[in-house]
DNA sequence: CATCACGTTCTACAGATGTAGTATTACTAG
DNA sequence: CTAGTAATACTACATCTGTAGAACGTGATG
């Protein structure tokens, strides 16, 4: 349940950020920048700005340390998978799930790993269905 | 191929008015006003901006009849899909198309004639898989 | 005690988006 | 020919996003 606070429109850059606290559970802005370094190379005040905007949001929480701030996510990785891909099955493909995963596996170059994968996770789902869980 | 011109960041407004477009072929400002209407009550003015932005953009064009503009795509369902969904993807998956099926069927309530149609899609595309398609 | 350095907050700005009023143009009916 | 009507173009404005400099506060240092 945890507090709706629609993420569903989180941007790349956004994401990117979570990315980061949800790995290391909490970060300073420091640790947040350098982390993204690699890819992007920002601001301390930047990274600081976005941090703010995010928690202004409701999506991350910062306690103080010191004279720095630790920010750390109020959502999980689950949400955000969860509300933006019901988002974009609605979108595009008019909230229909099997329609999205036809187009992943004919309009995607899937490899025939990944739809052996694929093929194995229906197969424990139908079991588990079964079961009735 | 059709033009790249980044179809990724489309937003919900915007798909909208785009599949308007889609399932008429082309359409007038009117036009896709009120096929908005149940939905959405925008100003004509407000509709005409989008269509027009959507052109900036690159992703419509119009022709000239009479004194109105008759709109039309200028970018496919699939491609927009293909992109979007790739984007997504990326973003929330690492890029990883199986984990995203997984997100699908255990994260989602998928009906069991969902799933059924799923593993149906997985063992049709295994067949032409191995047909070496 | 005076500075420096670091961290946060404020302010700023351009571009995109949602939304629509106003101006302009050109038919159309009288 | 004139006034009304319909369509587009132009202008406007608030909000969000990406980006960052400037201002401010405070602990550390000489």
């Amino acid at each position: 349940m945890t507090q709706a606070s629609d993420t569903t429109g989180l941007t790349e850059l956004q994401l990117e950020l979570l990315d980061v606290l949800w790995s290391r559970r909490e970060a300073t802005v420091t640790e947040v920048r350098s982390a993204l370094q690699n890819r992007r190379d920002l601001a301390a005040t930047t990274i600081a700005t976005l941090l703010s905007r995010l928690e202004k949001r409701g999506v991350v929480t910062h306690r103080v340390e010191g004279r720095q701030y630790v920010y750390r996510p109020t959502v999980s990785v689950a949400e955000v998978r969860q509300s933006m891909v019901a988002a974009l099955t609605t979108r595009l493909f008019k909230g229909d799930i099997a329609q999205l995963v036809n187009h992943l596996i004919t309009e995607t170059e899937i490899s025939p790993g990944d739809l052996a994968r694929v093929r194995a996770l229906i197969a424990e789902k139908g079991k588990s269905l079964e079961e009735g869980a």
